[in-house]
Parts: structure tokens; sequence; C-alpha cells
RNA sequence: GGGCCUGUGGUCUAGUGGUUUAUGACGUCGCCUUUACACGGCGGAGGUCGGAGGUUCGAUCCCUCCCAGGCCCACCA
């Protein structure tokens, strides 16, 4: 009867194997240690409830090879972060906790947020990335609104300030009016919208009507100029006088400008301040005063006049109603055209006049790019994203949001003079609304306003290389950072990338890493994007479930770097039965060394063993390579083929003859090769599969090896054999007969088993003289014959 | 509209500095209860390598254009 097996459960295995690495501390910095250092700056994943399949895709992408590294020797620094600072955190809290920060108040908002993330969101969420296998020293953590961090994020504010980076000023910029706050050119997002494209009819002091085409008629009140192309024949009149606004009698001059297109609309353009981009440009060009006519919560104010207190959009209706009974409106057309919203609430975008910190950097554009080419890439076409994006940057980076809960921006205002006040930097981190300076004015005034505006959540996530880095003894600073590596997806080169490279060339004058290496996205089973709004979205805590971590890190590493992969249910099935056939394998090879002891090495490798080893040598030797470049979806390609096809199929069943016979000299070169291929093959793999390498390796290995965990073990390093030239073509050779024979008896119907004859040429039995046995063996050949490739069934 | 990437048997994927049987997996069909594994083994069928041109003795691979998908960016009032 056949023994009842237990069964390898991966749910079970891998929360022990996980916290059997936590409490080891297997994956622990060590501060003393004199071995090269390893870092790696990774992602703070924004605290949005669950972790989903494509940070699992990603994040389980950058553990292959920081595993791989701390294999290959390094010190490996591996903090761990969350970011919960930004706008993302408050809108999770406020749906989760069902309360409006502006409700609340700003001091209960903010404590209710810190407690909701400490006791609960944090470590759930964490929790996600412990069961994905991540190789994190988690006793190196930081939240983004830690102290720790604000007391960094501050500092950095402070001395870009002193540098001469920063400046406050008053003017257009991206203004979200549901959330009420300023937002970055990286925030907005596009949505197609339906829109009615309204012509107008103004009176002109030409005495003629001008028509112009706006999608935003409830600006009216803020024109302050009218444009028509140079060329355009239909206004050439109209060019120096004046239109004559309805329902506000103001006088608007037309001017000719490139910009107004003839074939657009009407072909003149009313500029308002501000309904899109090209107002903002025009303001500029032509030196005049904005008219402010919205209001932060997106009504409009007294100058609107009688559309005074307004929602824009109701504005929008009353005055093209207005317009209508005043027969003003030529005609209305339907159109789609493209707006920008806010990519967190949807809400469309204004452009208002407000106060707002910037940092500047648009006159460092033709250095971003150098820094750009400085950096690794991996692959390496990312980097024309970067650049992109560079030279597309038009506007200096606004660090102000006028939120509750964030780090705040670290500044006092003089109410006598207007003076920026900082604090100094041991007093951080500092809140200006409850502190005060230590110091009066320069002015003698000890009269101050704390600023309420608290900084962009990408101002403080662009300074991870330093909050992880001090969360280390000064000492050790230098040699951390610059870092080794930033592993990052695709999406946030633009954001996270790009911002980090700024802030540390800002600060220290150089890269915050070496290299930089981008994953791709997973995509829905037919090749879409997932979105929650299509309902295709992959929970990863169902794979975990149903899989397990290995299988799921299996399949991640199946993508090659950088590229998108559709996620398909099968592919996981895949992990799951390696899971299950390198258990077995091992078990196979165990099952014949009974006696506890590690295979010695035979006097003299059989011959069948030599060239099989030197295979593994090659595989040993394209895997480190690639890992080098980051390709682990190229070692996990061959050294998986090299399993299953080479190791399974073929040598196993080859070895079976002398593993199971009484000649000593023969088993032990057997024993011994299948010890060594079968833990390189293992190491190889510990990366990408950590627990049922770490679960094969303690149920096996461990008594005979030397290392805690196979995860600190060393990297493989090439078995020392005499390789000689045409030993891949031998191999090939015996492997091709071995196929031939099965073919013949699959052809046959016959058995695997089934005995045979085998004839062989003359010149194949000279080549593989030294092999025939095991061929005979492994074919079942009761003799192998001299004649033309024949298989005879006995 | 611009940039980058991708497009390989039914599905997903490897690959090539250009030339002989184009890789593997899933699926499918046939056979095999072979003592590591039936969550298995062996074998078979299945591809004009997105389309059209071009360079070449010869292109899946190089060039041009087009089509489709993904990501990023810009955008017409």
């Amino acid at each position: 009867m056949k023994k009842q097996k237990k069964q390898y459960k991966p749910q079970e295995a891998e929360e022990k194997w996980q916290k059997f690495w936590e409490k080891e501390k297997i994956f622990k910095f060590n501060e003393k240690s004199k071995k090269k250092i390893y870092s790696v700056d990774t992602p703070p994943p924004t605290v949005s409830g669950k972790m989903h399949i494509g940070h699992a895709f990603s994040y389980a992408q950058q553990d292959f090879v920081v595993r791989y590294k701390r294999m290959k020797g390094f010190n490996v620094f591996y903090p761990f972060g969350t970011d919960d600072n930004g706008l993302a955190t408050i809108r999770l809290i406020e749906k989760e906790k069902k309360v409006k920060a502006f409700d609340l108040g700003r001091e209960k908002f903010i404590e209710l947020v810190l407690k909701t993330l400490k006791e609960d969101l944090r470590p759930k969420y964490v929790a996600d990335w412990k069961k994905l296998g991540m190789s994190c020293d988690w006793d190196i953590f930081y939240t983004t609104i830690d102290e720790h961090c604000q007391r960094i994020s501050q500092r950095s504010f402070i001395e870009l300030y002193k540098k001469g980076r920063e400046y406050r000023k008053r003017s257009p910029f991206f203004w979200c009016p549901e959330c009420q706050t300023a937002i970055a050119q990286v925030e907005m997002e596009d949505k197609t919208q339906k829109s009615d494209f309204v012509y107008m009819k103004f009176d002109t002091t030409l005495g003629k009507k001008i028509v112009i085409a706006t999608t935003r008629p409830e600006l009216m009140a803020a024109c302050v100029g009218i444009f028509v192309h140079p060329k355009d024949k239909r206004y050439k009149d109209f060019v120096g006088k004046e239109a004559i606004l309805p329902f506000y009698n103001k006088k608007i001059k037309i001017k000719t400008s490139v910009d107004a297109d003839p074939d657009f609309g009407s072909g003149a353009v009313y500029h308002c301040t501000f309904g899109d981009m090209d107002d903002v440009e025009w303001l500029a060009r032509e030196g005049v005063k904005p008219i402010e006519i919205v209001n932060k919560d997106g009504t409009l104010n007294e100058k609107a006049g009688f559309l005074k207190g307004l929602k824009i959009k109701e504005a929008r209706k009353k005055i093209i109603s207005e317009l209508k009974k005043a027969g003003k409106i030529e005609k209305i057309e339907k159109i789609e055209h493209v707006v920008k919203v806010h990519e967190r609430c949807g809400a469309d975008i204004e452009i208002l006049m407000t106060e707002q910190w910037f940092i500047q950097y648009l006159n460092l554009k033709k250095q971003m790019l150098v820094w750009g080419k400085t950096l690794g890439w991996f692959p390496r076409y990312m980097r024309v994203r970067y650049e992109n994006w560079v030279k597309g940057l038009k506007w200096d980076w606004c660090i102000s949001r006028q939120r509750y809960y964030g780090i705040p921006i670290p500044v006092w205002y003089c109410k006598n003079c207007g003076e920026v006040i900082l604090p100094s930097e041991e007093d951080l981190p500092v809140d200006p609304l409850k502190d005060k300076p230590k110091k009066a004015c320069k002015c003698g005034s000890k009269d101050f306003e704390g600023e309420k505006d608290v900084l962009d959540t990408w101002a403080t996530s662009s300074l991870t290389p330093r909050l992880a880095v001090e969360l280390m003894p000064k000492a050790l600073w230098k040699s951390l950072f610059p870092m080794d590596l930033r592993p990052q997806a695709h999406d946030i080169i633009t954001f996270w990338l790009f911002n980090t490279v700024v802030k540390s060339q800002l600060h220290y004058k150089k890269n915050p890493w070496k290299d930089v290496m981008i994953s791709g996205f997973v995509l829905d089973p037919e090749g879409k994007k997932m979105s929650k709004s299509k309902g295709n979205v992959i929970a990863p805590q169902d794979v975990f479930e149903r899989y397990g971590a290995d299988a799921l890190r299996y399949w991640a590493a199946s993508s090659k770097l950088g590229e998108d992969l559709p996620y398909k249910e099968k592919d996981l099935i895949t992990g799951k039965k390696f899971v299950t056939k390198i258990l077995n394998a091992s078990r196979f090879v165990f099952m014949n060394l009974k006696s506890g002891e590690k295979p010695a090495r035979p006097k003299k490798l059989h011959e069948t063993d030599r060239l099989f080893l030197s295979q593994l040598n090659q595989i040993i030797k394209n895997a480190t390579e690639n890992f080098e470049k980051y390709e682990f979806s190229k070692v996990k390609n061959e050294v998986d083929n090299f399993f299953w096809k080479d190791f399974c199929d073929n040598y196993l069943e080859i070895v079976k003859n002398r593993v199971y016979s009484d000649n000593e000299e023969e088993k032990k070169s057997a024993l011994f090769t299948l010890y060594a291929s079968l833990l390189t093959i293992l190491k190889i793999f510990s990366p990408i599969t950590p627990f049922i390498t770490e679960e094969i390796y303690q149920r096996y290995f461990r008594k005979l090896e030397k290392d805690k965990s196979i995860h600190i073990s060393n990297w493989p390093e090439q078995v020392k054999i005499n390789e000689r030239k045409g030993d891949k073509e031998k191999y090939k050779l015996l492997i091709e007969i071995l196929g031939k024979v099965r073919q013949g008896k699959a052809r046959k119907q016959r058995s695997v088993k089934s005995p045979i004859v085998l004839y062989l040429d003359k010149k194949t039995q000279e080549k593989l003289k030294d092999l025939l046995s095991d061929l005979k063996a492994v074919t079942n050949a009761e003799e192998i014959k001299e004649d033309k490739f024949k298989v005879e069934f006995v």
C-alpha cells in the first residue's frame, strides 16, 4: 500500500517561514558588519486599505534582486516604510470613519487619522507585504507622517529656503475646489467630457457684432481681452476696436494673436482669468491684471455680478439661459473635450490666484537631463520617460497644500514686517500653528502668524532615501547613501523618481541612487488595465490563499523587467505545480541519501555526471550574469527549464539505475551530483520562491549545511570539474538519443519501461562510449547493437 | 497630437550579431498505474513570428509606413 504523504500546504508553511525569518532576524541589517553594503530605497506604499496585485507584482520583483544580493554576500539595507501623509490617506480615513476633515476641525482630524493608522490600517496593510515574502528588515521602519520624517522633511524645506530655492508667491495655480487645495501638475488627470460650446454675440465699437465661442461663458466677468488671428480676414476691421460684454457693460479690447485658431469655433477667443493654461500664458504676455471671480470653494464672487454665490456649473447654466433670453447666442454646439480633473476626487480643476510655496527648478532643466543620464536605468529605455517629463515641465514645484493633515510648512510670518521666520534645526519638527518662534523678529516684533499650509506629500516622499538612511547611526550614513537601488513601477517615474532625484541633487549635489529598476504593470486577463470601476481587479490576498505567495512570485518572475503582464489564473496553477515538483524531486534525492551525511565527491566523476555538472555550471554562470542586470525573468526561465527538463525528466531518470545499484563508486558519483545540483537549483530559485526553497532546505539540507537559512547561504559557485570542448554536444547527443528511443516507444504505444534492443551506429557508440551503460539502463535496453539507429522490441 | 514599450501556434510567453527542426507553459489528442511526483511521465497535432512595403542572396529579427494594446505627456478656447 502506498504511504499516505503529508501534503505541502503553502499557506501554513509560508506563515511558518515568515515568522521564522522574523524571529531569527535573518534579514537584519548588520550595523557592525564590515561587509559591503547594498542599500535599497524601498518604495513606501501609500496606505490605501489593501495591497493590490500590482504592488505584489513589483515588490516581488524587487525582492528577487535583493535576496540575490544578500546571497552574494552583501550586507543588505532593505528598510520598509509606509506613505501616509497625503490626500489619499485623508480620503481613506474620511471614507472609513465617515467624517469630513473640515467638519471635524484640524486637531481632532489629525488625531483621528494618526490613531486609525497606527492601530488599524497600517498593521493590516504591512501584513500583506510580509505575506508576500518581502525580505525587509522590518525594524528599519518609517511612516512618512512620523516625527522622524517630519523632522527631515521640514529640514529639507529650511535648507532649500536658505539656498534660495524656495519662494512664496501669489500666482495662478491649479486648484481643486472640492478638496480646496492647490494641486500639482502631476496630480491631475484628463477626463473626456461633454460640454456646450457657446457662440456668444458681443456688440462692438465697430457697430458690428463679434462672435466668441467658449465653453466657459460663466467667466465672462473675468474677461480681459479678445483675440483673433492676425491673418483672419473676417476680423480685420475689428482689431483695435472694443467689444462690449453683455450684462457687465465692460469694454474689452480686440487684439491679434497667433494662438487664435481661425478654424476653431468662431475664430475669436476671449481671454479670461482663468479658463485654462493659455489664459495664464496670455496674462504674462499681455501684462494685464487678472480679475479674480472664483472663490476657493468653487463659487463665484461679487465681481461676477448676477452670478455671485453660484457654483461654477450653476453659473454656467444661468448665464447661458440669460444670454439666450437676451438674444446674445448665435448657436450652441455639443462637443466632447478633455478637461483636467483632480485624480483623487475627480472634480474639475480651476486655476486660481493663491499664495503658494514653490521650489524653483524650471531653470534646472539642462542639469536634470544630465542627472537622468548618470543614473543606471533598468530597463534602459525607461530613461526616455524621465526626459520627456523634464522637457515638458512648465511650472516650478508647488509644495504647499491647503490641508489640515500633513507635515506643516515650518514657517512663521512676522505680523509687523512680514519677514519669514524659520525654526532652527534642533527644534524640528514644529507645528507653526501651535509652536512659536524662540526669538523676536529682526524688527523687534514678537507678533507672528504661523503658516497654515502643509507640505505636498511628494515633498516628503521625495526624501525616502534619507528617511531610511537617517534611521541608522550617523556614522553609517556615508556608506548607505547614495543608495544602490531604487525599485519602482513605471507609472511614477515622473513623480516619485524625478522628485527624489531633484531633492537629492539640490541637497547633496548627487543622485540618490546608483541604479533604478522599473517594473511593469499587471493587466487583466484580456490585457487591459485593471480598475475598480471595471470590476476586473484581482486581490493578491485571494491569490495567497489559493496558490500561495511562492506561486504568485513565480508568476511575477516570468515577466521581463519593465513589461506589463496580464494576470492569468493558469499561470498561478503552474507556480503551484512547480512547488509540488521541486518538493518531490528533493524527496527522491534524499530518499537515497540515507546515511545522513553530505555525499563526498568521488575520486572520479562518472562521465554522465561530469557532463551534467558542466551544464549546471553554465546555468550558474547565466543566472549570476542575469541577476546582475536585474533580469530575473531570464534567470527564472533558464533555471526552470533546466530543473524541469534536464534535472527531472532526464538526469534523474538516467541516474536511477546507479542510485539503486550496488556499485559504490558509480553510486557515489550520482549521489554527489544529485546533492550538488539540487542544492544549486534550490539556491538559484530561492530569491524567487523563498518559502518552498526554505522548506526544502530546512527539511533536508540544514543538518548538512552550515547556514541557518538558505537565504543567507552563499550564492552557488561553479562546480570544479574538467570541462572539455564538446561537452555540450556530447550531452545533447545523449539526450537526443534518449528522446528518439522514447519516441519510438510512444509510437508503438509501448510503456517507457518496455525492454528493447537498441541499435546505434559505430560512430555514435564511440562518441558515447563512457555513457553507454547509463543509456542502456535508462532506455531499458537489454543490449546495444551496432547498426543504424533503431529501436527493436523484445 | 507627441514620446516610450509591446504585438510570436487557441491562450500566455522565450528568442535571434540575419540563413538548417522558432522556446517553454496552459489547453488539446494518443499512450504509459515507470518504486520522487497522475498536482505525474512519454509522444503527437497545432505558428505564412500584427499588416504593407523596403534593404539583402536570404528577415520573426534591420529600415519606413500602417493597425492594435499598454503606460506617460500635451491639448484648441
